[in-house]
DNA sequence: CGCTGATTTGACAACGGTTCTCATTGCGGA
DNA sequence: TCCGCAATGAGAACCGTTGTCAAATCAGCG
């Protein structure tokens, strides 16, 4: 029972704007700089249903969502289904995938180790990309 | 330039009383809990206050902060000044401290590997304690 | 020990992101 | 083509958090 890719959903203009647009974006977006780009791009989508789209294409694993240190939830297409990790620049937000099997043993044992079962982890590492450490200080 | 432990703040009553507060629970909770228990305790302290101190711990390093799922922060005194991270049970809320130099490890290796300088990261792990465990289906 | 100026506090308004409401719209099947 | 239901849109409602500003407090000093 991990099969939740039940999209039953019905396929909509305002639908594919949103996943069109995200798709476009190689770093993560918030849902009002999405609605703000599709407004630009002519395409006027509501926000409730920006926001309602985006719960549900992560709901369903088709996107990523990261919080912000602010608390703002972000978003983005990702590329494989397997699960994954990020490296976001502070700088300009260009966002790397990548994947780890260190860290996931190293999850799997601490957890295991203090007697904790079914663990799921958040890791996200953030630092200055090649182009903004040479472009900084 | 590390040492932003500059905490030349002045001690109050409501300072303590959080402190104390939140030295009293193993778990992590949010401003508007501590909020409670202090009422609850007969301390009168401003919202507006304890989510002051709140930040100003947080920024010299005496709490530890995360954000739960939907966006909230929720905090915790730590019980060691070193860099650590948390195993927390999805049940009860327990939380435990750990360390994990394999993490770090990992996380600056595949920064660097992308090219990434000036790395930070941010690991949660959550599950189910050994009691939650055993109680739960 | 009381005074003085600066830091904190507290009540409440303001904010910003997100969610809810509900009438309207538009897809998909019959 | 018609119907029914899911999806949309506009705006209000929510909720955690931050800002405002006058009143309360504290530290140092005379």
């Amino acid at each position: 029972m991990t099969e939740q890719t039940r999209t039953d959903r019905r396929p909509t203009r305002q639908r594919a704007a949103i996943a069109d647009a995200l798709a476009r974006s190689p770093e993560f977006r918030s849902a009002q700089e999405i609605h703000a780009d599709l407004a630009g791009d002519g395409t006027r989508v509501g926000l409730a249903t920006v926001y309602r789209n985006l719960q549900a294409m992560s709901a369903d694993g088709e996107v990523d969502v990261i919080r912000t240190a602010d608390g703002e939830a972000v978003y983005r297409s990702c590329a494989t289904d397997d699960h994954h990790h990020h490296v976001v620049c502070r700088g300009c937000g260009l966002a790397v995938e990548v994947t780890g099997d260190a860290v996931e043993r190293w999850a799997e044992a601490v957890a295991a180790e203090h007697g904790f079962t079914h663990v799921r982890h958040t890791v996200e590492v953030d630092g200055l990309c090649a182009q903004c450490s040479a472009g900084s200080v």
